[in-house]
DNA sequence: TTATAACTGTGAAAAAAATAACAGCGTTAC
DNA sequence: GTAACGCTGTTATTTTTTTCACAGTTATAA
């Protein structure tokens, strides 16, 4: 039996946060942290940071807190795949050329490999070093480059096909920008960038507090 | 003393989903509908879209559930503010512009009134609509215009001051594009919307599930 | 050496959130 | 008329998440 220490999706979250956060402290030359610094940078309590890094088993010292380096280490080693993890886009629109542009080169263990769209006009050209595929190509492309994650930039009323395409290809992480609640079996994840939805709350607790 | 029953912000999140998900169904013409079917639609269980409704006060009949109108109308009341608020946007990028393309004329409720950058290149021209101001206009356009929500849309060692700038305006609701962690006081909100951490977390449990 | 100080790791407690459970209520079927 | 049905509103329960609190640890200084 596989003894699955179950992480909270939350813990992940804040993990990633955490060693954004370190990168830059790396930058800064800081070789050691304390919990309640790392807690300050990232808007959370001690405590929580603590317990998130514990839960990695990752060990500080009462005097030093924790190793900048090493603590990066050991979230990279957590968080990131072996090797290097593929990523297909699917809309080139707006918001898709942002992403394209936002992510293109910027991170070495998660890149964009492909970009599909349905609109022929925008298919076979090479956007911010991507080629922009024909969505029948999905498939085949999903397989031959062993992409694992999608992020779908179409509009809400397509957003459930492509994420049916996407499952059907074998993805099984997804960030999904559209307005749309998408429905996937369980094993695949979705991540929700929900826009509208944030903008709403923003105004809501702007007015409430 | 005002009798605050608060709302949890899990619940705010929620409820803006459903209205979206409600328009969806007034459009296809229906007229009633159950709290399993928002729950299935909205991918929450019966019992939480219930217990949702009940923060608002809002009551259906045990024949037919809710009317899709007077639910949507309910929410609506709740959500929004009787008058409309003003948003604005700094850093007229490629996320930027796309959010003001997306945004422009969408939300009668809510519109990006004004826009800013740091860049004198974008100053003083009018993009999707929506006038680019220089960055030392801010306070004195959120003034005039009374605007209430902000978004962030600028680099990430840029965001920390533009958020100053926003609460030193008035602005006490946030949308933060930038992989920065905002300090702001009580009584300011802040909505993240991450990229970079939403696309770590959907590879992680793209491989772990 | 021994006290002091400041931190970590973690069990225990508290708080928050989600789920379950069910009484009560119109409606329909008979 | 009344029994059965399927839903809501709400209370109770469970689960999850966060915070508290403190024993244990290691450097430092007297
Ligand atoms: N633009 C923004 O800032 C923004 C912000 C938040 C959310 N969103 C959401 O992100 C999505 C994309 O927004 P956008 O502004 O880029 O829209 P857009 O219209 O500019 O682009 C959509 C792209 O998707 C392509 N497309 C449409 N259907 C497709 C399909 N079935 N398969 C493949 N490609 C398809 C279109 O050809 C187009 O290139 C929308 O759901 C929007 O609601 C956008
Ligand atoms: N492009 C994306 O899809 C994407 C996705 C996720 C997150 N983000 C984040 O959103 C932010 C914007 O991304 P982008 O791709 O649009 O970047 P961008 O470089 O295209 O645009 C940034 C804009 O902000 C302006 N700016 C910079 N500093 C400013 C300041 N102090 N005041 C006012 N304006 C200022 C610049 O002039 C520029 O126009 C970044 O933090 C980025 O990390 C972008």
């Amino acid at each position: 039996m596989i003894k699955t220490s179950h992480i909270s999706e939350r813990t992940i979250g804040r993990l990633s946060l955490y060693r954004r956060l370190l990168h830059q402290l790396q930058a800064d030359e800081k070789v050691n942290v304390f919990s309640h610094e790392i807690a300050q940078l990232s808007g959370v309590t001690a405590a929580q940071v603590r317990r998130d890094l514990m839960a990695i088993g990752y060990s500080g010292s009462s005097v030093h807190g924790y190793d900048v380096y090493q603590l990066n280490d050991s979230i990279s080693r957590f968080l990131d795949a072996p090797q290097i993890q593929n990523v297909a886009l699917v809309g080139v629109g707006n918001l898709g050329q942002a992403v394209l542009t936002y992510l293109s080169g910027r991170r070495p263990k998660l890149s964009i490999v492909a970009a599909f769209d349905k609109n022929p006009v925008k298919v076979n050209r090479v956007i911010n070093g991507c080629r922009c595929y024909p969505m029948n190509e999905f498939a085949a492309q999903v397989q031959q480059q062993k992409i694992e994650v999608g992020i779908i930039a179409v509009p809400g009323s397509e957003a459930q096909a492509v994420c049916d395409t996407m499952v059907a290809s074998g993805i099984r992480g997804i960030v999904n920008f559209a307005p749309a609640t998408l429905k996937t079996p369980t094993g695949v994840h979705v991540e929700v960038l929900d826009m509208a939805v944030s903008l709403e709350k923003a105004a809501y607790f702007a007015r409430i507090g």
